[in-house]
DNA sequence: TATGAATGAGTCTTCATTCAT
DNA sequence: AATGAATGAAGACTCATTCAT
């Protein structure tokens, strides 16, 4: 039933929780965060004990599962540094990847917004995403691109709310592209054409 | 079939609805919208039957909930109409209003979403404020105070994110009131000196 | 909402008791014998009390609802008595009947079972139409047309069976009509080509 | 979460589930199909949970359950094919096995005809049965001892028919087996002596 | 006499997590 | 290390019937 080429190779460790990964992240995209446990177990073709030894807590799998797509806002990350030069311009750039980040997974703000509030497994990849949306908003600040009074947990919460309020796929109508637009605009200081600027 | 010592004696049908819907206020105060029914008719004292004959989705128990804000958010509106004559500062004002409205019980934007996108007994009510909405939009979008591609529900939607971005009454914080500003911020044309004009 | 054309006329009991029968009746046609008796009160346009006050258990509205249906059936009784020389024809066609009667309602089959096992507001029609049955059925015994083992209750359960196992509407194969030919072959004594002999 | 005093330390999964079988063997016996599930858990003395691990649905269980007695019936079926050589008779021995099986719990024919008309977890054991009904009937066909016009379908309904009138043990009367002798008549070509060449 | 509010036990099912094996 | 069986508290909702008004 399904699964990688290999179904429970016993090789070692590692090389199970990265197959267990991998059937989550899909399991994730296709019914969302609100999966059971059971069904990825299951789907992975290992017991639930199993599971819960490599993520004691669901929490803990959803972690690892941002963590791997961390890597790739990473990525966004370097490159818009490398290639911006306008630190508006660029936080901007970074809110874009931020939302897509947050909308990998329906229902995924939800357990992200806990996190931010209270302490959870969620916790450091949140910190670690809102140190950088700092220091992005920090050059555009300094440039006089963004309004002082914000930091970069405002920023966080205002793409969150807009990936929550957008859904993860069934964007179907603008709003969702609206609403990031006007947080785009929302954050800035007096802006004569911000609407107009956008080539992306 | 059972007949317990006690018959709630039904005193008078309007007054138990009440006794109900202060009982599900506080509860939902309390706890969320996730308060289950049972507890509620627990709390009231009554039958679950009896909630149910009053309001026979959970949904509907909602409903008579948000009606009753609703009642307070038009007195809102009405306020906003009859101080203010600046179209944009209106508009400002009537988002603030619906973040109250929105906030009025943890867990509530998610139920209002959800009535944005299928119906559900809380659409008319969402309807009805996404029609206000759209009214005091129109008239900054003539004062050329908003932006012309946006409408009432982009803007009923924003300020539903940052409601459940920001959390009931939990805020604590200053995230939801930044949120609350850029998104009045963000639908608005170019504004020369938008952080420096707020008195409220 | 719906209801006949006088709306609780008042005029007097009787009248008010027809009322609820006739809505009880379509209630019965359209969604079957399940439909709660809230329902029929509510589309009656009467609260439960007064439906409970004529018909103090449901048992009693359908027992009343087949009394209706049992004029019907007592002409087409009639019908064959005038019209059938040939008793085990009578009786054939008295099956037809019985068979149409049963099927009333979806789930009738169900009460109309427990009312042959113990007794209930149905026993008392039922046992009207097997004293007919019994009759039918003793005229085509002493023609030799019937098996002189069974009796008027044996055929009343197997049409009953074959109501039960056919549906009301959802007829759609003709599985019911195989078995109301098997049952009416079932019953006689060896018969050399019943399968040739239906004009109907 | 709670952790009461004593788990069930497990034992063996197929001796719980065996276990579980047998009480719900019972329960159905004495009360019925309609027993719950509820009820099936705590007089097997496991958590609810447990009883749904092996039988996610309702129907799953009432599946199993007829499953034991399928092996009581494909013995059955063995021994007439053994037995008997009179293809007609054969007929006869196998509905008399049907209607036992359908028998077994009040209230099962009912499922039982669900399963006929869409999809459940008992479809898979009716078609069984059909099946082999299906056999028997062509058998007894080619032989001219059955009507051409009938299917395996049929009989399994017809049987299905009777073994709902009859009800399952406490038949007590003997109309049960008039009916089914009526169902064995029915469906055969002219048969001369069909009333007395029966010995079981 | 009519009303309709109130009852409340009962139904199936889910799922994160634990722990005996 | 791995397994997968066991847990059991919830949860939303139904409906025949009663009885205060």
């Amino acid at each position: 039933m399904s699964s990688g080429p290999l179904r429970r190779p016993r090789k070692d460790a590692q090389h199970n929780r990265a197959h267990i990964l991998d059937v989550a992240q899909r399991a994730c995209t296709d019914e969302g965060v609100d999966v059971s446990m059971d069904a990825i177990a299951k789907e992975a073709g290992v017991g639930a004990g199993t599971l819960y030894r490599h993520f004691p807590r669901k929490e803990d799998l959803l972690a690892a599962l941002l963590t791997r797509h961390h890597e790739t806002l990473d990525q966004r990350r370097k490159s818009i540094e490398a290639e911006e030069g306008h630190a508006g311009r660029a936080l901007e750039r970074w809110i874009d990847a931020l939302g897509d980040w947050m909308r990998a997974y329906e229902g995924l703000p939800e357990p992200l917004r806990t996190a931010c509030r209270v302490n959870s497994a969620l916790t450091p990849a949140c910190l670690d995403v809102i140190g950088t949306t700092e220091r992005f908003l920090r050059s555009a600040q300094e440039e006089g691109d963004a309004r002082q009074d914000i930091v970069g947990r405002d920023i966080f919460l205002g793409a969150l709310a807009i990936a929550w309020a957008g859904g993860s796929k069934a964007a179907g109508d603008r709003t969702g592209e609206k609403l990031r637009d006007v947080l785009k605009n929302g954050w800035g200081t007096s802006k004569p054409s911000r609407c107009d600027n956008r080539s992306d």
